[in-house]
DNA sequence: GCCGCTTACGCCATTCGTAAGGATC
DNA sequence: GATCCTTACGAATGGCGTAAGCGGC
């Protein structure tokens, strides 16, 4: 048993049971991989892939045992690349983020120019995606951190470290009649009017419509887009009345619009860092995790990190969160 | 990186850093281990070993975490192999068993026997030790199961799966006085006597210290063993009054010598079976313990395996144990 | 002076790439 | 007929064992 056989069979059920693929994505020629499955198959006794005739067809149940070891393999080899980085330079190295348009233009940009300014070693990769796609980059070992408000509680191999709280703003132009409403502004008043604000299953989200739902009122949702800066485009050409996080609101850049404040109108969110438990950290991650959200000691994410699935949740129920 | 690099350091760790020690008992060359181990430290830009001239005299604190996430690599290509082997031929494979004197000679016997037959192409290991060596057997993924009632709960990668509760007898010989004793037996009584029981750290010593020291009483104890059998021939010469577990006391082989229960005397011990967190279980592992306690059901088993650290315990509070 | 790790060197096994073959959709 | 896996073969690499070197204890 090698580990670059045990890395084929993984990369191999990763590609759909695409040989050729596969070794097109690893740099290798296709007959290689071929072989080392079939060697590893002999060394084992147990066919990993089904064939018929010349293609593979599906994993053995005993191939998707073996498969899942050998993922856990090649994870902690990585992490010993880690550790070995670490003791041998401690200020070079990378950090993957994987996040979402809210985070990475509103909340990150302070600490990752911080950051990088501090470690000017690091190689700092940032993706973008929809919470689903980031907390899978993260689950399949692709990036180091997912940051994101949603859909993160749905991978149950990353700790969730809770970073901050957040409310949600109204966007009007200035004239909108909502921009002079007397007194607090309520949800009826907001229901009379076109909504625009974010798809399903981005920031937050969810909290906007089950609010409404609470009150037994519809929304008139004309138009939803995954991020703040389309959603103020159309604010500003009439379409509706946007609602955004509160952290997307730039006084100066949007001073042409006004912002209610809504925080009694829906309950706030809770962007989270997502992990992968398991993963050997560097000393820069713990660094960049409490630029991030102070209350994030090195000393607290090791015990999440530490802790049994779902068990880190509670180690953060005492604590004030940042709320914005 | 290589599987072998890393077992190799792993392995030259584990003989106390000397290389030639360590060749010979992986049957290779002693030059072909030091080359990897430098090979892989070239490539991982650490040294994991400290060396003063020509010696390794210590492992480096990068060395020690490498060797660590080495140890689970290592096991979990243990596991790959058996998870193979499980689905080749569920019938063929092997099973080490690290165990003390009692069980081996009075508990297993019957089990093993049942065992051997119905699995005849499976290769039974018994190897006998102290508790704490047959823990560290386990813990260090020679032995599979290590069954004993003391010091498991020493080693935390270790799930402890109870058992059988047993307690204690008096052995005296024939015509000695507490043998015609009127009335139950009480610790005052056993105390006027020399006693001979097992050495500290074996079959529930400890409880029978307990036991005393709660009534203020020093029991004279002028012999220890490891075993029953030993014990039993002292009480047989005449020095002192036996104190064994109930199960080993064989009526026909002992019937020159009289049993008293005790168990009214002390605390009942729980004899457990010891499994290395993480260990892939054969379909005949499962077997045995169902065997050996039928509340170890192969559901209970897995959640206990899967369960957190001391969390197992938890899974048995509600059972009721077979007592001897 | 013995033990023990390192270096040197040669043999053999293994791996990898190219090219050809055969099965499936 | 296109795609995709397997087999075959040659070149290069790498692992391993023997022998010699050298620093500690």
């Amino acid at each position: 048993m090698k580990l670059q056989q045990l890395r084929y069979i993984w990369e191999v059920n990763r590609h759909n049971l695409n040989v050729s693929a596969t070794a097109q994505s690893l740099f290798t020629s296709q007959p290689g991989i071929s072989k080392q499955i079939r060697l590893l198959e002999d060394e084992l006794g147990v066919e990993i892939f089904a064939r018929s005739g010349k293609h593979l067809t599906r994993v053995t149940p005993a191939g998707q045992s073996i498969i899942d070891l050998a993922g856990q393999v090649l994870r902690l080899a990585e992490n010993i690349k880690q550790v070995a980085q670490e003791h041998s330079d401690e200020r070079r190295g990378s950090l993957a983020i994987a996040t979402t348009h809210t985070q990475a233009r509103y909340a990150l940009p302070p600490i990752i120019s911080e950051f990088t300014q501090k470690y000017p070693d690091v190689a700092l990769h940032m993706q973008q995606g929809t919470p689903k796609q980031i907390a899978q980059m993260v689950s399949e070992g692709q990036a180091d951190f997912a940051i994101a408000t949603e859909s993160l509680e749905l991978f149950t191999d990353l700790v969730l470290l809770p970073c901050y709280r957040w409310n949600r703003c109204v966007l009007v132009p200035k004239g909108h009649p909502l921009a002079t409403h007397q007194g607090p502004l309520t949800l009826e008043a907001l229901g009379e009017h076109p909504l625009v604000t974010y798809v399903f299953g981005f920031t937050g989200r969810s909290q906007l419509d089950d609010a409404f739902k609470a009150k037994g009122l519809t929304p008139n949702v004309v138009l939803t887009a995954a991020d703040a800066d389309v959603i103020k485009t159309y604010v500003r050409l009439g379409m509706g009345v946007g609602i955004v996080a509160h952290m997307a609101v730039d006084e100066s850049l949007d001073d042409d619009l006004v912002a209610l404040d809504a925080s009694h109108l829906f309950a706030s969110s809770t962007t989270k860092i997502g992990i992968r438990r398991g993963t050997f950290m560097r000393g820069y991650m713990y660094d960049f995790l409490v630029r991030f959200a102070p209350h994030l000691t090195r000393d607290r994410v090791d015990e999440a990190l530490t802790a049994g699935p779902r068990h880190e949740q509670a180690l953060f129920d005492d604590l004030d969160l940042p709320e914005y």
